[in-house]
DNA sequence: GATAATCCGGTTTTT
DNA sequence: CCGGATTATC
């Protein structure tokens, strides 16, 4: 490979001397390693691409720096992906560059580009080619139905816990048989590799797939000595492969690639071990660090000159992730001419969360007031239940906010419910979703009637549907149950003969009113009922876009993701990790501190590990912003309805403090120093034990509280919210009216006789 | 077969 | 403290 850039960290203006007068549109404007990463076509290329240095540029530009040097076939390529919204933007980008060609692009995630290649083939996974993809909340169905056939009990051994180790089975590309006995663990007396086994089968004779089958059924066939003519092609086919977020790839998505790519060896890896944050999932940070083992000769090119954050933000970010061992190495610069510090990054104590929120939410204000949008706003939070307090004060203060990754629309009870009847018609041999609504609206079929089902369906090795209609043709059943399942199955067979002679947004709404589906609803008293139905008529329409109900279904199961109207501006609030890959003019990073973040239980499970992963997040929460980064973190916080008390975050200390304005809460500690020393008195670095939170859950003693307790109609001050009369005592807990504030909950600790 | 009582757990998430 | 999930009861 010739090496027409230098690499090195010193250069960061290198021109390429040859370079074109005029460069084709899809190299406009990249900067020499770019450029590099672009036009290094042939042989193994790792680009390390630090946060906002420009990586979907690069990689929409090799594709279409390939296609339109006509090095290859739009279908000669391969770019793979992790989420949908990457992929759609991806083809977004690529067609602006190279027009209707992105089209025969195979460009999709792991999954989806899984199943198009496993549909074509999957008599060699012992699939019919329709086979179902099931999510999470059948794969626990079925796994339970498993363990309870091989009398495992479920108490002790929760179905849940035996379907994340198949998971990370799956993840590393492990078959039932390859699992090794060390392995297997004592779950439910080392019985999991059978277990496990089992559950295959099952998925099998149901002709279904979980989603880390996608892959791993790909694998088989791909290994498979009987059919190397499989691999071939596709080897032969996929002349330039790349790969967005490599270091989130897992050990299956390492092989895939890896088999795929073997013959051209012309693979392209994009990532940034410094934003790993999912090896909790299966991620395996490893297949990035050893890329130039795995794949020798690589050419490495490294992206550090950074166009999104200002130089203070982007000191910040590098100091704090320098914290960190086993990096591959790279250092953020600005990208910009000519750039300007730009605000230090501010971090603020508080005195509990709630006034952190206060604080918080008046920035936002002040921001807004300023002239940002409130869509360039985001908070940012390590763990979902932080939300909460935030939200209570945007909705008290009035600014329109989104909570971004909460419920997903695909994932509710009733589009849950209503997917299971049109699969049902669909692929009369779906028993999951057979099971799911056979009694939904309550039709009198329960579990004794299911179970004469069941014991059928096993007895004769057929499916559920099967087994129903031979039931209601003997005796077996009460006559009541019988009638009902026979109008059920009826019902079905006429819903199936409209597949084809109605419009499927109609029938999906024909299917919903006669199953009586949408009259449980209607009936439903519940104030969330009518967000229900609404629901559901969104589904019936969205289904009018596709070809057919099974074409919806298999979308659905891919893309299981709701689409957000943008019609209000709103600040966006989420966590730590599903802000990755997006930007914001200003960032709040609240809850720093020890045991919430770095979160204890990511220490206490992977230790050492487990830390730097959490300074990957801080990292990653850090360079999300563009101009401006505000951290906080409260002494005090309740969670669970106890008081804790804790330090500050050891990222606060790891920040630079020559680019950080430092701000105590006011009249309470001098500054931090004194502050972490008051709180040295009482310390509890983390989360306490049950028992230490019983003996110590007093908050610190701001005004120290008289031994004797209080009565209602007590006169008392309280720290924030000034004066008030007792209401009622509950052991230590009050409620107060207070003369400014309103009714609170209190503890007595905080609060004096006034 | 459906409703009330009780127990447990409570980080991060895509496909 | 709250929500869900399983269990006890009618």
């Amino acid at each position: 490979m010739s090496d027409p850039f230098d690499l090195s960290d010193d250069e960061p203006h290198a021109v390429r001397s040859n370079a074109p007068a005029v460069p084709p549109p899809w190299l406009d404007r990249l900067n020499p390693e770019q450029r590099q990463a672009v036009e290094t076509t042939e042989g193994p290329v790792l680009v390390l691409s630090g946060a906002g240095t420009g990586k979907t540029r690069v990689l929409t530009a090799r594709l279409a720096h390939i296609v339109m040097t006509r090095l290859a076939k739009p279908w000669n390529l391969l770019a793979v992906t992790f989420t949908n919204k990457a992929a759609r933007e991806m083809r977004e980008r690529v067609s602006a560059l190279i027009g209707p060609a992105s089209e025969q692009l195979w460009l999709g995630t792991f999954h989806a580009l899984g199943v198009r290649m496993l549909r074509r083939h999957a008599r060699l996974a012992g699939l019919e080619s329709n086979f179902t993809i099931l999510d999470t909340d059948d794969q626990l169905r079925l796994l339970k139905q498993v363990m309870e056939t091989g009398r495992v009990d479920s108490k002790r051994w929760p179905a849940q816990a035996l379907m994340g180790t198949i998971q990370r089975w799956k993840d590393r590309g492990l078959t039932p048989a390859q699992v090794t006995d060390g392995e297997a663990g004592d779950f439910a007396a080392g019985r999991a590799v059978e277990l496990y086994q089992a559950y295959q089968e099952r998925l099998r004779s149901l002709n279904a797939c979980d989603f880390g089958d996608l892959l791993l059924h790909c694998l088989t066939i791909f290994k498979d000595p009987q059919h190397i003519d499989v691999l071939a092609e596709y080897q032969r086919q996929f002349r330039y492969i790349l790969v967005d977020e490599y270091q989130d790839t897992n050990i299956a998505q390492y092989l895939w690639l890896r088999l795929l790519a073997q013959k051209h060896r012309n693979i392209c890896c994009v990532g940034d071990d410094d934003q790993s944050i999912y090896s909790w999932r299966g991620a395996e940070v490893g297949n990035i660090l050893k890329f130039e083992h795995d794949f020798p000769g690589a050419t490495v090119v490294r992206l550090e000159a950074n166009y999104r954050s200002t130089p203070a933000i982007l000191a910040a970010a590098s100091e704090l992730i320098r914290h960190n061992e086993g990096r591959l190495g790279k250092t953020l610069r600005p990208g910009g001419v000519d750039p300007q510090p730009g605000e230090p990054v501010v971090v603020r104590g508080l005195w509990d969360g709630e006034e952190e929120a206060r604080w918080v939410v008046e920035e936002i204000e002040a921001r807004h007031r300023a002239g940002t949008s409130l869509n360039e706003i985001a908070i940012l939070v390590r763990a979902g239940f932080q939300t909460r307090e935030f939200e209570e004060r945007l909705i008290t203060t009035g600014i329109p906010y989104k909570v971004i990754g909460g419920l997903r629309f695909y994932e509710r009870q009733e589009i849950r419910d209503a997917l299971a009847y049109f699969r049902v018609v669909v692929q009369p041999a779906d028993d999951l979703a057979f099971e799911r609504i056979v009694n939904v609206p309550k039709r009198g079929l329960g579990d004794a009637t299911l179970q004469a089902v069941h014991v059928l369906a096993r007895a004769q090795g057929i499916g559920l549907v099967a087994a129903a209609r031979q039931l209601i043709a003997s005796d077996e059943l009460k006559p009541r149950a019988r009638t009902t399942l026979a109008g059920l199955l009826i019902d079905f067979d006429r819903w199936r003969s409209l597949l084809a002679a109605v419009g499927h947004g109609e029938l999906a709404q024909t299917i919903l009113d006669e199953s009586g589906y949408t009259g449980m609803w209607q009936n439903e008293k519940t104030p969330d009922a009518q967000g229900r139905l609404e629901n559901l008529k969104e589904l019936a329409a969205a289904m009018d876009e596709f070809d057919s109900m099974a074409g919806f279904l298999e979308h659905v199961s891919l893309v299981m993701e709701n689409d957000e109207r943008t019609d209000v501006e709103r600040i966006n609030v989420m966590t730590l990790h599903g802000a990755k890959g997006l930007e914001f003019d200003v960032v709040f990073l609240p809850g720093w501190e020890e045991g919430v973040f770095p979160h204890q239980r990511a220490i206490e499970a992977s230790g050492a590990q487990g830390l730097e992963e959490e300074r990957r997040l801080a990292y990653v929460g850090v360079t999300r912003a563009r101009q401006r980064v505000y951290v906080s973190y409260a002494a005090n916080r309740r969670i669970y309805n106890q008081w804790q008390n804790n330090l500050p975050s050891r990222f606060v200390e790891e920040l630079p403090a020559e680019m950080v304005e430092r701000l105590a809460e006011k009249g309470l500690f001098g500054g931090v120093t004194e502050a972490a020393a008051a709180w040295g008195t009482n310390w509890n670095s983390g989360y306490l034990t049950q028992r230490q939170r019983r003996t110590d859950r007093e908050a610190p003693d701001a005004a120290a509280p008289p031994d004797d307790g209080y009565a209602p109609g007590d006169r008392v001050f309280h720290q924030k919210f000034g004066y008030g009369l007792v209401q009622t005592v509950d052991g230590n807990k009050l409620e107060i009216s207070f003369d400014k504030a309103g009714v609170k909950k209190v503890l007595d600790s905080f609060i004096s006789m006034a």
